[in-house]
RNA sequence: GCGGGCGUGGCGGAAUGGCAGACGCGCCAGACUUAGGAUCUGGUGCCUUACGGCGUAUGAGUUCAAAUCUCUUCGCCCGCACCA
C-alpha cells in the first residue's frame, strides 16, 4: 500500500469537512420550538486588524465541544457567531488612513469568519449579527428608546472620567488605577453634558437576580462588590444659623452620640450657598481648587494622609443630644457618594481616627470593647453601647434599631439603602458608533426620534478626528445635524454623541434568536424558545462591563414584557488567558504572539483545538507551549494510524470493556465540567491501551472517534467515512457506559502499616469490610507485619488495607 | 489596607481525606534505519550500590490515614480601594 497516501494530512480533510459542513448546513439551529434546546453562546469578538488571537479559540473550542455534545444528545443546539464592530481601533485606522470605517470593519470581518471557518467551529453562520449594520443597530436605538420612555435615561451635566488620548468620556467600569482601560493614558475629570443609564436604579435587582443562576462565585462576588450596596440611615443636621438643614449618611446610626465633627465634601453646594456664614471661605475656596487639581487617582493613591479646612464659625446640632460640634470640609469625604457629608465619629472609624488625631478632634467611646487610645474600635459584632444616652447597654444590632425608630419618629432622618454603582456614562464623542436617537428641538426640548424613523443611521464624514472640545465628530455634519423636530416640526438639531461599544453587545444574544426580524427585535416565540441562554463562556475582564450591562439591560427589557425571562444567562463560565512561551501576556511589543494561522498550517486546526482544551486546567491562565503542541498533533497521528491495524474481532474485546467504557464515563462527565485536559488524557490513555492490545476493533474505534469528535471533529469525520461507518460522527448518539463493565472481578489494593505503605495485594472486588479481617491471615499481609500485634485494621472497599500496630 | 484565589518533578499539569506525580512535554537508553527533528520499546521526583529513607512553599495541629481539613509564616496572582 502506498504510504504516502495514508498520511494523515489535516490540511486537506479540514477544508474538505469544512465544505460539507456548509452545504449541508447541519449546524444550523432548527426554529421548531417542540424539541428540547439548547442555547450555548460565546461572547462575540471585536473584529480588530490583527486578526484572531489564540485567546478566541479557547473559549470558542470549549463551548463547541458543548454544543456539538448536546446536539448528539439529541438537543436543538443554538451555537450563534457574530462580530462587535463599532469600536475605536477602526476609527483611529480610518483617521490614520483615511479610510472609511466600515470599509475597514467589513475586511476585518472578512478576515476573521474565514479564520474561524479554518478552526471548523459549528456556529450556525445563518445567524450572523454584526453590530454596525443599520437593521441591527436601529433595534439598539430602539432600546434606547425604551429606557428613555422609562426614565432610565437622562442628560446630565456632571463631572466625568474623560481620556485626553482618545478624546472622549468613560463609564466607571472602563477606568482602571486612574487610566484609560484601552489606551493606558491617565484620566481627567471633566465636567460634560452626558447621556447617562439609570443603572443605579437596577442596583437591587441586579444582586438579586445572581442567587438563582449559575455563576462561578468569583463572578458572583465581584459584582456585588462593584455594585456595593450598604445599608445605614440618613440623618439631618441643623447648622447653626444656616437655613437648610446638613443631610449626611451613615452605616452606623448606633453611634450618633459619639459624633464629634462633621465633614462636608469641598465640592458640597450647600458651602457656597452659605458662604456669607463661613469665617474663612477663602480657605475653602483654596482647599477646593487643590483638591480639584489632583487626578482621581492622586486623590485616592495619595488618600491616606488626611487634609481638611476647619469651617470658622459653624457649627452642627447633634440632633440626639443637642450637643454643638464643628464642620470641616475634607476631600475623604466624596461628593458622588451619600449626601456628599458626614457624621465623624472617631472613636469607631478608621478614616474619621486618622483625621482626627492629625487635627485633635475630640473622641468619644459609645461602644465598649477596644481600646480607642489605640485604634477605633469598629467591630460591630461585639460590643455595649455607652456614654449614648438611652442607648446606653444596647448591642450595636440593637441600637441601630432603636435609633433609627428614634430618629423615624422624631423627623431627624430615615433608613437608607446605598450603592457603590454609578449611573452608566453612555455618550462618547466619537464618530463610529450608533448614533443617540434624539433631538434637540427649541420649542420642546429634548425629542425622542421617532420609532417609525429608526435606524438614525450614521452619516458618511470627510473627517473622523475627535475634538479637543469635546464634540464628536458628527458636530460638523451641518446638513445631518440640522433637521426638523418631529413634535412641532420646527428647526432642531440631531444628538451628535454616540453609544459606548457596550451597547451592542448588551442585547446581541437576543437577535441570535431571530436575526432578520425586521418588525421586532426578535419574535416573542423565537425568544421564548431560545431564552435564556443556556451557557454562556467568556473572559473574567468582563465580569463589571459588559456582564453587568447586558444583565441591566435585560432586567429591564423583562419589566417592559419584551423579554421572557429576567437573567439573560444561566450559566457562566470563564477561560483562562494563554500566555506567550515565555510567560507573559502575549503582545506585538513583547514579541511573543503566537498566530492561529501558522499554527494550523503547522499541526492542523484539529490539534490545535485539542491543544487548547490539553493544556491546562481550562480556567487558569498557561502559557503556550510549541513543544505540548506537537505532542497533541502526534496523538492525532496515533489516532490515525488506528486504522492501519483494524483488529478484525466485531464489538468490544472483554479485555478492553473496562478501558472503553471508563473512558466513556471519564470524558462525559469532565466535559460537563470543562475539565477538558483530563477528558483528552483520558482518551489517550484508551489509545495507548488499544496499542498494548494490539490496535482497536472497528468499535472500539468507532467509540473512541464519537468521544473525541466534539475536540478534533475533521479527523473524526474523515476516519469514519474512511472505515465505513454509515452517515456523519456528528449526528451518532453520544454513547452511555456499561456500569457493568465497570465492575472487575478483582483488584490491586495497597496495603499499609501505620499508614506507610507496604505491599500491594490482589482481593476479590467484591470484598467487605467485614470480610478484611481474613486478610489477616494473608501470607503477604503477614510477611508485612513481621510478626507485629494488629492494634486495628482499616479496609477501604477497592482502595486500601491500613494496619495499625504496636 | 480589605476581599478572593493559588503554591505539587526540569516544564504544563493529575489526584470523592485513602497507593502523590495520571496524561502530555522534555530528557536518557535501545530498536528500526543510508539518514531522522519520523516511528516503536524501555526508563525518568530526590537521596541510596542495595535494604530502605525523604518528598506536594513553611511550621504546627486534627486523623488509622493530609497535596486535600484547621491554624501560623512566607511567596505569587486577581479584584476593590477614603463608599462613611
Amino acid at each position: 500500500m502506498d504510504e504516502q497516501k495514508n498520511a494523515y494530512r489535516p490540511s486537506e480533510i479540514e477544508k474538505k469537512w469544512q465544505g460539507i459542513w456548509e452545504e449541508t448546513g447541519c449546524f444550523e439551529a432548527k426554529q421548531e420550538f417542540d424539541k428540547k434546546k439548547y442555547y450555548c453562546l460565546v461572547e462575540f469578538p471585536y473584529p480588530s486588524g490583527q486578526g484572531l488571537h489564540v485567546g478566541h479559540p479557547r473559549s470558542y473550542t470549549a463551548m463547541d465541544i458543548i454544543a456539538r455534545k448536546r446536539r448528539m444528545e439529541g438537543y436543538n443546539v443554538l451555537y450563534p457567531i457574530g462580530m462587535d464592530a463599532f469600536g475605536l481601533p477602526a476609527e483611529n485606522y480610518a483617521i490614520k488612513n483615511h479610510v472609511h470605517p466600515s470599509i475597514v470593519t467589513q475586511q476585518n470581518i472578512a478576515h476573521f469568519y474565514q479564520q474561524l471557518r479554518s478552526l471548523g467551529f459549528s456556529f450556525d453562520y445563518s445567524r450572523k449579527v454584526d453590530t454596525t449594520d443599520p437593521s441591527y443597530y436601529k433595534w439598539t436605538q430602539w432600546i434606547f428608546l425604551q429606557l428613555l420612555k422609562n426614565g432610565l435615561a437622562y442628560k446630565a451635566e456632571m463631572p466625568i472620567n474623560w481620556c485626553p488620548s482618545c478624546k472622549c468620556g468613560l463609564a466607571n467600569e472602563e477606568v482602571v488605577d486612574g487610566k484609560c482601560e484601552r489606551c493606558g493614558a491617565e484620566v481627567v475629570r471633566r465636567i460634560k453634558k452626558q447621556w447617562m443609564l439609570r443603572i443605579t436604579a437596577y442596583g437591587q435587582k441586579l444582586i438579586d437576580g445572581l442567587d438563582d443562576i449559575d455563576f462561578i462565585e468569583k463572578v458572583k462576588t465581584q459584582q456585588r462588590n462593584w455594585i456595593g450596596k450598604s445599608e445605614g440611615a440618613e440623618v439631618d443636621f441643623a447648622i447653626k444659623g444656616w437655613n437648610e438643614t446638613l443631610r449626611i449618611y451613615t452605616t452606623r446610626p448606633d453611634t450618633l452620640f459619639g459624633a464629634t465633627y462633621m465633614v462636608m465634601s469641598p465640592e458640597h453646594p450647600m458651602l457656597d450657598e452659605n458662604k456669607d456664614k463661613i469665617g474663612n471661605f477663602s480657605d475653602v475656596i483654596a482647599y477646593r481648587e487643590a483638591a480639584a487639581r489632583k487626578s482621581d487617582f492622586e486623590r485616592t493613591e495619595l488618600a491616606k494622609d488626611k487634609t481638611g479646612v476647619k469651617l470658622e464659625g459653624v457649627f452642627a446640632i447633634n440632633p440626639v443630644n443637642g450637643k454643638e460640634i464643628p464642620v470641616w470640609i475634607s476631600d475623604y469625604v466624596l461628593m458622588s457618594y451619600g449626601t456628599g457629608a458626614i457624621m465623624a465619629v472617631p472613636a469607631h472609624d478608621t478614616r474619621d481616627y486618622e483625621f482626627a488625631k492629625k487635627f485633635g478632634c475630640e473622641l468619644i467611646e459609645v461602644v465598649a470593647g477596644g481600646d480607642i487610645e489605640k485604634e477605633a474600635y469598629t467591630d460591630i459584632a461585639e460590643g455595649t453601647m455607652i456614654n449614648s444616652g438611652f442607648l446606653n447597654g444596647m448591642s450595636v444590632k440593637e441600637a441601630k434599631k432603636a435609633i433609627i425608630e428614634f430618629l423615624t419618629e422624631k423627623g431627624y432622618g430615615q433608613k437608607k439603602v446605598n450603592f457603590k454603582l454609578r449611573d452608566w456614562v453612555f455618550s462618547r464623542q466619537r464618530y463610529w458608533g450608533e448614533p443617540i436617537p434624539v433631538v434637540f428641538c427649541e420649542k420642546c426640548g429634548c425629542v425622542p426620534v421617532p420609532e417609525s424613523e429608526l435606524p438614525v443611521v450614521l452619516p458618511n464624514v470627510e473627517k473622523y478626528e475627535p475634538t479637543d472640545s469635546g464634540e464628536s465628530p458628527l458636530a460638523h455634519m451641518t446638513e445631518w445635524v440640522n433637521t426638523t423636530c418631529p413634535c412641532c416640526g420646527g428647526k432642531a438639531t440631531r444628538e451628535t454623541d454616540t453609544m459606548p461599544q457596550w451597547a451592542g453587545s448588551s442585547w446581541y444574544f437576543l437577535r441570535y434568536c431571530d436575526p432578520t426580524n425586521d418588525k421586532e427585535f426578535a419574535s416573542k416565540e423565537a425568544l421564548k424558545y431560545w431564552m435564556n441562554v443556556d451557557w454562556y463562556n467568556g473572559g473574567m475582564e468582563h465580569t463589571t462591563l459588559h456582564l453587568l450591562y447586558s444583565r441591566f439591560w435585560h432586567l429591564f427589557l423583562h419589566d417592559i414584557g419584551a423579554v421572557p425571562c429576567s437573567e439573560p444567562y444561566q450559566k457562566r463560565t470563564s477561560q483562562g488567558m494563554i500566555l506567550g512561551t515565555n510567560g507573559e501576556k502575549m503582545s506585538k511589543s513583547r514579541g511573543n504572539v503566537i498566530n492561529p494561522d501558522d499554527v494550523v498550517k503547522q499541526i492542523g486546526a484539529d490539534a490545535f483545538r485539542l491543544y487548547e482544551m490539553f493544556m491546562g486546567a481550562f480556567d487558569q491562565a498557561i502559557p503556550w507551549s510549541t513543544d505540548g503542541a506537537n505532542g497533541c498533533r502526534r496523538f492525532l497521528d496515533r489516532v490515525w494510524r488506528l486504522m492501519d491495524s483494524l483488529v478484525p474481532q466485531k464489538g468490544i474485546r472483554k479485555e478492553l470493556a473496562f478501558a472503553v467504557n471508563s473512558t466513556i464515563k471519564k470524558v462525559t462527565e469532565d466535559d460537563e465540567k470543562m475539565k477538558f485536559n483530563t477528558a483528552i488524557a483520558a482518551m489517550m490513555s484508551l489509545v495507548n491501551e488499544l496499542y498494548s492490545n494490539g490496535g482497536a476493533t472497528r468499535d472500539e474505534l468507532k467509540i473512541l472517534l464519537v468521544l473525541l469528535s466534539p475536540v478534533a471533529p475533521h479527523i473524526c469525520e474523515e476516519m469514519w467515512k474512511l472505515i465505513g461507518c454509515d452517515g456523519y460522527v456528528h449526528e451518532q448518539k453520544w454513547p452511555e457506559y456499561d456500569e457493568k463493565a465497570l465492575v472487575l472481578d478483582e483488584v490491586e489494593i495497597a496495603v499499609q502499616v501505620n499508614g506507610k505503605l507496604r505491599g500491594r495485594i490482589r482481593i476479590p472486588a467484591s470484598m467487605t469490610k467485614d470480610d478484611a479481617e481474613s486478610l489477616k491471615e494473608n501470607s503477604e499481609v503477614k510477611e508485612m507485619l513481621a510478626g507485629k500485634e494488629i492494634k486495628k485494621l482499616i479496609f477501604v472497599p477497592g482502595r486500601l488495607l491500613n494496619i495499625v500496630v504496636a
